[in-house]
Order: C-alpha cells, then structure tokens, then sequence
DNA sequence: TCCATATTCAAGTTTAAACTTCACTATATT
DNA sequence: AATATAGTGAAGTTTAAACTTGAATATGGA
C-alpha cells in the first residue's frame, strides 16, 4: 500500500516535507499545521491526504478537529528503498573488484 | 551542497527515480539511459543534471560520451535525513511515556 | 576531409501538481 | 436555538516542472 513511489512523490514537496518535520515534534490539529502556511486550509487537507496516502502521516478525527502526527510506516518504507539500492549498488561492486583482481 | 531538499525533490519524479534504480545495476551512457523512456535525449539530460546537482549520480565525459553511474553521496544524505527524524520522533515518543509512567 | 554520433544549449510549449473559491457538514459554545 | 469553529468536497485557476524544438558543438570513424 505505501510504496516507495508514494513516499518519494509526497516527500518531494517542500510543504510537505515541512510538515513531516514539524510533526516528528509534536502531533497536532489541522489548523495548527496549517498556521505557518500561506495557504488556504483546504490546500494543507490536501497535502495531508497525500502524506497520509504515503504512509506519512496518521490522522484521527476527534470530535470536530482532526489530529495529526507522524507515521513511521512511511520512513520504514523510504529505508527499505534505499537498503535495496545500496545493496545491489554493491554487489556490484564487489563484481567489480572480483574482475580487476583476476588480472 | 547536496541537502535532502534537493535529494527528495530529485527522487520525487518517476523518471529520475528509474533512472537512479538502473543506475544501480550498471553505469552507462546518456544514450543508453535514455533509451527507455519516450521522451527526448535533451529532456534525458534536464533530468540527468537534477540528479547530478542532488548528489545522487556522477558523470565523466570520456571523447564525446559521458558515463554516468551512481554517486553515494545522495542516499548517504538521504539516510541522514531520515535518522534525524526518527530520533527526535524517538525522543518525543520516550518523553511521553516517561509523563504517562508518574500516573 | 566529410559525415555520423553523442551530447548540449537557449528558448518556447505543455501538462500536471499546487492552490483557490465557495458551498457544505458536523461538532462545540453561548 | 443561534452562532462560531474545524474541517471537507467539488470544481475551476495558476504556476512551476517537465518536455519539445531547432539549433550548435565536439569527437570519432571512413
């Protein structure tokens, strides 16, 4: 469900990776996350939807404010891309290395 | 010189995110890398110099052909970025047990 | 030398993502 | 009950990123 794709693209923009920042600091409501923006209310919901797609970010609606804070599932996954790359990465090497030494 | 701004930005598009995976497997040409995509050999190199700038490929001109093969230096910045938000997310979450264990 | 190949440059176009507006729902407060 | 607060939905606009065109440059091969 939240694939590397999806993480790369949300993190990708600047808000967004704004707001994942802000977030590994304290949970908070939309409005909140919000403030610092200047944006209207629904472009930040719809930032949010993204990251919360991605895997992100974890959103729980509470009566009428929605809070908000981050969900390390996302991270787990951008983690799992970049081992998979590194490794491939250098086995390659390694190949690499093995040819040079036969000479 | 090579932040995370610029590493997540690269990453954040499908094309350069290709590119960087079949990096991994093999250096190559401009040509060759180009090669898959339907798009022009000029847009190729757009998204080569995004991904030169953020660190995450090297490239050599060798005669009239430049190889490009991965460079390191974007993923090692992008784990940085990462570790930090975990630990300050790991910190928070610690901080809030510690409250909820003088209950 | 002549032509093909590999890439690059400057400038313009297209498209998709970001953002807005305005109306609407649901919950809280007086 | 009336009003304010918090957020959402649908539909349109704006803007920045992706992409193209039509050159030019530089190297390699016949």
């Amino acid at each position: 469900m939240t694939d590397a794709r999806k993480v790369l693209q949300a993190l990708g923009d600047a808000t967004r990776r704004d707001m994942v920042e802000r977030l590994t600091d304290t949970a908070m409501s939309v409005s909140a996350l919000a403030a610092p923006y200047d944006m209207t209310l629904t472009a930040v919901g719809q930032h949010l939807a993204i990251l919360e797609a991605a895997g992100l970010v974890k959103t729980e609606k509470i009566g009428r404010v929605r809070s908000c804070s981050l969900n390390s599932a996302g991270l787990d996954v951008l983690d799992a891309w970049t081992r998979a790359l590194r490794s491939t990465w250098e086995r390659r090497l390694d190949a690499l290395g093995d040819v040079l030494d036969e000479k």
